[in-house]
RNA sequence: GGGCGGUUAGCUCAGUUGGUUAGAGCACUACCUUGACAUGGUAGGGGUCACAGGUUCGACUCCUGUACCGCCCACCA
């Protein structure tokens, strides 16, 4: 036998997971085939990883969506296709400059005391030195990326992608500049798009405030009044308010029409606008307008000619325009509002509010709506090719339910603020030439200048405005004047404007590329849902825009990853699961497989939910370590790799087990089912190979040298060969320890120098036709060697008692079968002797178990007290009664005998028919103890 | 306010187009350190499939409604 010292009983995840991984990348194993072939022939498989966030480390969810990639691709590698993963992160704009910056503030400086160049020197440098954190536990991870190819979204290449994108958008004037109400982080300083600002419930107020009529006599016609009550959640914004809105037909204030009011703290005059908007069930029916900040207000003020006076600073602060106020905080300000109110007997009440208010996705601030000049993305025509596209099937979802999810999105789009008023990012490729603008502007308002408009685009390519320069390459001076002076416009774009072109700028776009010819569109994407439209709809929108296709065909949305005690991970709960921490105790290959085996929904994660997989990995590693140690005898090279004809039944079970698990691995797999796939060969592994197959091996192998023996060690090592291939892109790293170890126990073992690119295991051309009666064979030696086992418990026979026991069974081919299992039942039945016999008159020395085909029975004199087999067999009659009973009515049931299909039918009557055997049996024994 | 998902064993979850006596892992009970593995083996206990109706010969599965839990979307100030 093989020394047993080079294998150790446990598998050691720490010793080989770093090794393997370098071995691979350094090979260039996760290159695509074509890479060396240059074959440029079938259709690749090719997925692009959801870019990581690079300031980010590899939380659950990465780890999730990571294994499932993973899977996918080294499956389709395995199958031969010419197979690419494109990894890559983001330069994640608002967040990464928010950790830049508070690196600054620990030593009292922020970006502006560098200046914009050495800020974003910074930035880079920082970058530099800790952005690879995500891409390296991707790698711990097992990810089979294509290192050679990482992208980043700010490196050369794709900034080119994006100036390009911009641009090209520009130019079908799909891309305008505009004054609107946009979401503004008062923290971050910047506009966010409508997805970055998460809506969240919280406790608010709604206050009741009195705004005094303007004039003599109102006080007539308002019964009791000389003032009107409005009510708002946001009463620091009255600063700005601009007229006061009822609805036309809103009995209650016609006496209202065409007053005007007097806004209390600032003394203007505001008149009072009749607007269908107005919801008269709602508050007071009485609303104050206040354009500049709120996008409702902002709507009605355009119709009705208002002021738009803007009274916060960029940092949330009452600005000029807010009088007294100035230079409050806004939350300050709206204090001190309702106190200066109260004082002058305005303020009315306040009542508790439940309702929803935007926070910066990066900071949680609350979001201000604000009134400021940004740059957009006309969606409507970008959205619309997408639905037309998926109409037409070009994309699919899985599971199928969040189609719905991705089309209402697209359907009720709105354009896209890209613009973002922060340092790191792409700056927008737009220049601004002072010497035209100025004479261009001296009859226009400045401020207020609109390249392009929503509703203004009707086709054909808007003209830049003189001044205004929007080029792929930095202009040196003014196309118009020939000025030198020409001054980019200092925004960025957001980080989203360059992870949609993704899939395509990452294998070359705008450049024509080989690896964009061959590789776009790609196959798969996974990611979670909480990611459709910030990137998914727009990825889409994008390949159909810029390249003409869908980027990819078919979407998988897995499950979100939440803490076992309920809601979402989160530092401040310290409910947070560190996978790198899972990785460092149990190994990567537990961590994949126990999360893939829970995937099949949202997965709810604990620590001990990873044991499922260590104790897995364990349980192949140590079947590996069987069959290696028993395979003596093919160092020698005898082993062809071909199975022999002479496999006994239990092979050729095991072999037909082991092509139904081939198949439905398989169809899970296509169908995104890692869950489904991984719990099918879960338990083909540890069930029918580890529990029965190398248990049933172990009397042929112990018993010297023989064909049969031979045939079984040859049937050991192909069906872990197999195994092997199945599990690796489950558990890649245990899987090729192993594979690389067959060679010195096989010599003929490992055909390809490593794991990845064994072929996949496919289902055995022509199939035996003994197999099918091995697998009913094998269900009778099961059954016959668990009975015995339950006998022997059910009656507290000791387990080192070792037993006689009979088979009788009167079939011919079941006698067979036991005869030739009668070694493997004595063993696993922990027998004395066994007898198979057609028939076998029992006596009150046995006890016995029947069953449809067969009976077992054991002695038992001098063992067993015969009452106690009287009580169980009472018992098991009674039970099967219960059941004979269940099917007899059904089986008399005309309706039932009429209309169910003839199989169904079949198959009660023989379930009746084989406990009718079987109580007869028992019946019989039961005769013996009267 | 809209939309979606969930409710199956003590816990976490499977259950494909309706059709064997509803399954697994963990936990539990009993026995077993048998020459791959105690991160193991064997046997076992445990479920009115959330509730109420309906369709059907037959419903965990399909339909309607209810309850609870969760998620997403939304400019009622």
């Amino acid at each position: 036998m093989t020394d047993e010292k080079e294998l150790p009983s446990r598998y050691q995840p720490s010793e080989t997971e770093s090794r393997w991984y370098q071995h691979w990348e350094s090979k260039g194993y996760f290159r695509p085939l074509s890479d060396k072939t240059g074959n440029t022939g079938a259709k690749p498989y090719v997925i692009v990883i959801p870019p990581p966030n690079v300031t980010g480390v590899l939380h659950v969810g990465h780890a999730l969506n990571n294994s499932i990639q993973d899977v996918l691709t080294r499956w389709n590698r395995m199958r031969g296709r010419d197979t690419l993963w494109v990894p890559g992160v983001d330069h994640a704009g608002i967040a990464t400059q928010n950790v830049v910056e508070r690196k600054l503030a620990k030593e009292k400086k922020t970006r502006h005391d560098l200046g914009r160049e050495a800020f974003l020197k910074e930035v880079w440098k920082w970058k530099e030195e800790n952005g690879n954190t995500i891409t390296r536990q991707l790698r711990r991870l097992g990810a089979s990326c294509d290192w050679s190819r990482e992208r980043f979204t700010m490196d050369e290449g794709l900034s080119h992608a994006v100036r390009e994108a911009f641009v090209s958008l520009y130019e079908k004037g799909l891309i305008y500049q505009g004054h609107y109400i946009i979401n503004w982080c008062p923290r971050c300083r910047t506009a966010l798009s409508d997805e970055e600002s998460v809506h969240k419930e919280i406790n608010g107020n709604f206050y009741h405030l009195k705004y005094p009529v303007a004039g003599k006599g109102t006080k007539a016609e308002l019964p009791g009044e000389d003032h009107i009550v409005v009510a708002t959640t946001r009463p620091e914004t009255m600063l700005g308010d601009t007229a006061v809105a009822v609805h036309p037909d809103d009995e209650r204030y016609k006496a209202l029409h065409g007053k005007k009011l007097i806004l209390p703290l600032v003394n203007r005059e505001i008149p009072i606008i009749l607007d269908a908007a107005v919801d008269p069930q709602f508050g007071t029916g009485l609303v104050k307008v206040t354009p500049a900040h709120d996008p409702n207000d902002f709507d009605m003020g355009k119709r009705h000619g208002l002021a738009q006076i803007n009274v916060m600073t960029p940092e949330g602060k009452i600005n000029e325009l807010g009088g007294a106020y100035q230079g409050l905080d806004r939350f300050a300000a709206r204090k001190q509002v309702i106190a200066d109110l109260e004082a002058q007997g305005l303020f009315v009440k306040s009542v508790p509010h439940r309702h929803s208010v935007g926070h910066c996705y990066r900071c949680e601030t609350v979001v201000e709506p604000y009134l400021s000049k940004q740059w957009f993305v006309k969606m409507k025509p970008l959205a619309d090719r997408a639905l037309k596209a998926h109409e037409e099937g070009k994309t699919k979802f899985y599971p199928n339910r969040w189609t719905k999810v991705y089309t209402n999105w697209l359907s009720g789009i709105r354009d896209w603020c890209i613009s973002r008023q922060i340092w790191w990012g792409h700056q927008i490729p737009v220049w601004y030439c002072d010497h035209c603008l100025k004479s261009e502007i001296a009859h226009s308002d400045k401020e207020n200048f609109v390249i392009a408009s929503p509703g203004s685009i009707s086709g054909g390519a808007k003209q830049s405005q003189r001044g205004i320069i929007v080029a792929r390459e930095t202009p040196k001076k003014c196309p118009a004047c020939g000025g030198m002076d020409l001054v980019q416009d200092p925004d960025v774009l957001d980080t989203w404007f360059s992870s949609w072109l993704w899939p395509f700028s990452t294998l070359g776009w705008p450049e024509k590329t080989p690896d964009l010819a061959r590789f776009y569109p790609t196959s798969d994407l996974v990611t979670a849902a909480e990611i459709i439209f910030f990137w998914v709809a727009r990825m889409i929108m994008a390949g159909l825009e810029f390249m003409g296709e869908v980027p990819f065909s078919r979407i998988y949305i897995h499950g979100t990853v939440r803490a076992a005690t309920g809601l979402k991970m989160s530092k401040s709960l310290g409910n947070v699961i560190d996978p790198l921490e899972v990785i460092d105790e149990l190994g990567a290959d537990s961590l994949r497989f126990s999360m893939l085996m829970l995937s099949a929904q949202d997965v709810y994660l604990s620590k001990e939910k990873f044991e499922v997989g260590r104790n897995f990995t364990n349980k192949l590693w140590n079947a590996s370590r069987f069959v290696m140690m028993n395979l003596e005898g093919f160092k020698s090279g005898s082993f062809s790799g071909n199975l022999p004809d002479n496999l006994s039944t239990s092979d050729l079970w095991i072999l037909a087990r082991l092509d139904q698990v081939i198949e439905t691995a398989d169809a899970h797999l296509e169908g995104f089912g890692m869950a489904q796939a991984s719990s099918e060969l879960y338990h083909f592994v540890w069930n029918d190979f580890c529990d029965w197959f190398i248990e049933l091996s172990k009397p042929v192998l112990m018993g010297g040298d023989s064909a049969e023996k031979i045939a079984t060690q040859k049937v050991l090592f192909h069906v872990l060969d197999r195994i092997l291939r199945l599990m690796h892109p489950f558990m890649p790293f245990v899987t090729e320890e192993i594979w690389q170890k067959l060679p010195a126990y096989a010599s003929d073992a490992s055909t390809s120098e490593t794991i990845l690119y064994a072929p996949w295991p496919v289902k055995a051309v022509s199939v035996p036709a003994q197999r099918a009666n091995a697998c009913r064979a094998v269900e009778w030696l099961q059954k016959a060697v668990s009975g015995l086992r339950d006998l022997r418990m059910t009656l507290n026979i000791p387990a080192q008692q070792t037993l006689k026991a009979v088979v009788a069974a009167p079939d011919a081919e079941v006698l067979r079968t036991f005869e030739r299992f009668r070694p493997q039942i004595v063993r696993l039945a922990r027998l004395e002797s066994l007898e198979v016999l057609a028939t076998f008159q029992k006596t009150k020395n046995y006890m016995g178990q029947a069953y449809p085909e067969f009976e077992v029975f054991i002695g038992i004199e001098g063992i067993v007290d015969p009452v106690k087999e009287k009580t169980r067999i009472a018992a098991k009659m009674e039970e099967l009664r219960r059941f004979m009973t269940a099917i007899s009515q059904k089986l008399s049931n005309d309706n039932f005998v009429k209309n169910a299909p003839e199989e169904i039918i079949q198959q009660e009557r023989e379930k009746l028919e084989d406990a009718g055997k079987v109580l007869k049996a028992h019946e019989e024994s039961l005769e013996l103890f009267k």
